[in-house]
DNA sequence: TGAAATGTTGGGGCG
DNA sequence: ACGCCCCAACATTTC
């Protein structure tokens, strides 16, 4: 075999585009044939939760398409990804393996055993930052330290050389006439079947890159230049909802940067949401340094904090029984979307830990599961900030009160009436806090009350206490 | 990327 | 005109 014909393997992971996509543009530029495969290893640690899942299947559909209309087929296998692609490597005489690096502590410590191996066996492996705008590491303090606060750590990006241009999608890539046995995407049952869940997902939501990019025009174009204030209020459409297309690498934060940058006039707009992009960029570098931040808490005196076991109320959590409509009304829509207005999840996780005393833990194996930009790092680094107990965190003490809330940021109850129907025909002084309506009122609207789980100010008042204890011993 | 408790100020009613 | 009180509005402190 001609070293020119001996195939390079590109693995797709969390990258599932081809514009900017350095693996496979170096793939392109080596001038061999391409082996384009996904690797689906069901039962890694932190394995994709049920809203991810339904997301993978169609991106991956997607991609494939994408990649076939350029000649290249995409191979879907399954297993540890080491055997898989250490196989798979030796059986096609591959010159080299490619991929973008994920930010999962588990994956970099596969790659790096992967790589060594590979390398033994005279197989080139090498891989890209292409997840994030700048490669952990080397954002750092003057004493060199890793940021523990978020303002310095943004501030010391946008000092740093800015990320590089994205790249173009290859305008050709060689076929690989080989085959290999590979299976279909149904073989993996990604999809939910008895019952059929994924309804209001497949509403809400259109997976793959060509849509990501469109999502980022259109949000660029109308909505970017009221993002500061509008972002804020639930019901309407002023977040950019690229969460999903970003965590399954759809789109790069590099694009984004780069679309910011080049349309979009200098302004409050523009500055908070490049931010936004900072603190998915910090909660990536943060799970690089801290590997256990999804299981334990940064500061870990919060280990011994009275938590409460209340299995109860945590399943009126999940399922929108709290009886406080602006909480009820986002975990509705998180089960029957994949995703949760911002705003409304540091309401609703506020409530769970500090109204219900329940573990940050517990919050965060629920929206693993459940949410379809579900992400290791954004999402143990949020839980983390609501309970006080990780870098940068809101102090303990902020205890989200959720009727103001209600009020504050959903002021017609456009949201609640959308996703608490039941208490539609409230008029607004009572929507937020219904248990304080008269009798007729409620009769009028033809409402049941559903009693709240706790008393807001009671449960207050117990945070702080637990708070206090904490300090005191 | 809070909210409650507490403190301060100033206008207006009233004796 | 003055002191006193009330209290809304705003500011500061505390959790």
């Amino acid at each position: 075999m001609s070293s020119e014909s001996a195939p390079v393997i590109v693995w797709f992971r969390r990258d599932l585009r081809l514009a900017d996509n350095p693996a496979l543009t170096e793939a392109a530029a080596l001038g061999r044939p391409v082996i384009a495969i996904y690797i689906h290893q069901p039962d890694g640690v932190w394995r994709e939760g049920g809203a991810s899942r339904w997301w993978l299947h169609h991106s991956l559909d997607s991609l494939g398409r994408s990649l076939w209309a350029l000649g290249i087929k995409l191979h879907l296998l399954r297993g540890p990804a080491e055997d898989v692609l250490i196989r798979l490597a030796q059986q096609t005489g591959a010159h080299s393996v490619l991929w973008n690096r994920r930010t999962e502590p588990w994956a970099n410590h596969q790659d790096t055993a992967l790589a060594s191996t590979l390398t033994g066996l005279g197989i080139t492996p090498r891989s890209f930052n292409a997840a994030l705008l700048f490669k952990p590491g080397i954002i750092t303090t003057q004493a060199g330290r890793p940021f523990k606060v978020f303002t310095p750590f943004w501030k010391a990006c946008l000092a740093a050389p800015p990320p590089a241009p994205p790249l173009a999608s290859p305008a050709a890539l060689r076929p690989w006439n080989g085959t290999l046995a590979g299976e279909s995407l149904d073989q993996w049952g990604l999809l939910p079947t008895k019952p059929d869940w994924a309804g209001g997902l497949r509403q809400s939501w259109q997976p793959g890159e060509a849509v990501a990019q469109s999502r980022l025009t259109e949000f660029l174009s109308e909505s970017l230049t009221e993002y500061a204030v509008n972002r804020d209020h639930p019901a309407q459409p002023g977040t950019s909802r690229l969460s999903p297309h970003l965590h399954f690498g759809e789109i790069s934060p590099r694009q984004m940067f780069h679309a910011i940058r080049r349309t979009a006039e200098p302004g409050l707009g523009s500055e908070r949401f490049l931010a936004e992009l900072g603190w998915r960029e910090f909660s990536a570098h943060l799970l690089h340094d801290y590997p256990d931040l999804p299981a334990r808490p940064l500061r870990r005196e919060f280990e011994n904090l009275p938590w409460r076991h209340d299995p109860d109320g945590l399943t009126a959590w999940q399922q929108g029984r709290t009886g406080y409509p602006i909480v009820d009304a986002g975990m509705r829509q998180l089960w029957a979307t994949g995703w949760m207005h911002n705003r409304v999840r540091m309401v609703a996780a506020s409530f769970l830990v500090k109204d219900l005393l329940i573990p940050w833990q517990d919050g965060e194996a629920w929206f693993w599961d459940t949410l379809v930009d579900a992400d290791l790092a954004s999402n143990a680094a949020s839980w983390q900030w609501v309970a006080g107990c990780g870098a940068d965190a809101a102090p303990f003490f902020r205890v989200f009160n959720p009727v103001l809330q209600s009020e504050k940021f959903d002021p017609t109850g456009a949201y609640v009436r959308q996703w608490c129907p039941e208490l539609a025909a409230l008029p607004d002084k009572w929507l937020h806090q219904p248990w304080r309506a008269p009798a007729d009122v409620l009769r009028r609207a033809g409402v049941v009350l559903n009693k709240p789980l706790v008393d807001h100010d009671m449960a207050r008042k117990r945070a702080l206490a637990a708070f206090a204890e904490l300090r005191a011993g």
